[in-house]
DNA sequence: ACAATAAATCGAGATTTGTAGATATGATTA
DNA sequence: TAATCATATCTACAAATCTCGATTTATTGT
């Protein structure tokens, strides 16, 4: 777990509003269309929408979301689904006791 | 308590480094000269010399985490000292439970 | 195989942050 | 009241981040 890594991704507004937005995907996106329920999270196209930021932004953001561990990514067909990694936010709120 | 101002400032390993040091000023720094004790904290010039960065760079990022309320600052004389915000670090790592 | 779609990557300009040296301020001492 | 010292502020440039449009890649449907 890179602790200054995860504080810089966390360090802006928007993709600490899309890790918040992922914790009830029910109530801030609209339904999946290609699955049936959020288990695997919410597709890019969704989030890209709610935030009104261009394509590329939004995909590295995920990117950048996903190589610190905050994120899972899921490849279904033509989509990537991202969901909250809830162990390693946990980790990672634990750790700042230490590291702070 | 702004929540995203404290993420950016801790989104600097340097400043993650002075907070951590000032958990054991007595472990981390030289005995004080000008006061009894580290009860008020530690001086500029000390946190400088442990970083090697410039008086400027150091006298800014001290500011800085003493703006978003992390450090307590003490003038004695020419000196200032700069102290833990004990009850702002827990009111921080609390918070991110709500808000990540 | 080809066209279409979703997402990732690339390249570049705008903005922000990092960092230092110079200068200003405030306190102390001669 | 000068001279000196510690810290803060100002100015400026270098490096990193933000953000977009264009291109590429992966996958699907025709």
């Amino acid at each position: 777990m890179n602790f200054l890594e995860i504080n810089k991704v966390l360090s802006n507004q928007v993709r600490v509003d899309i890790l918040h937005w992922l914790k009830k995907p029910e109530k801030n996106f609209p339904p999946q269309v290609n699955v049936p329920d959020f288990n695997d999270g919410v597709c890019v196209c969704h989030i890209q929408d709610k935030t009104g930021l261009s394509q590329s932004t939004i995909s590295h953001y995920l990117t950048m979301m996903h190589k610190v561990n905050l994120l899972i990514a899921t490849r279904h067909g033509k989509w990537t689904y991202y969901k909250r990694n809830e162990n390693e936010i946990l980790n990672y709120i634990d750790s700042l006791k230490n590291e702070l």
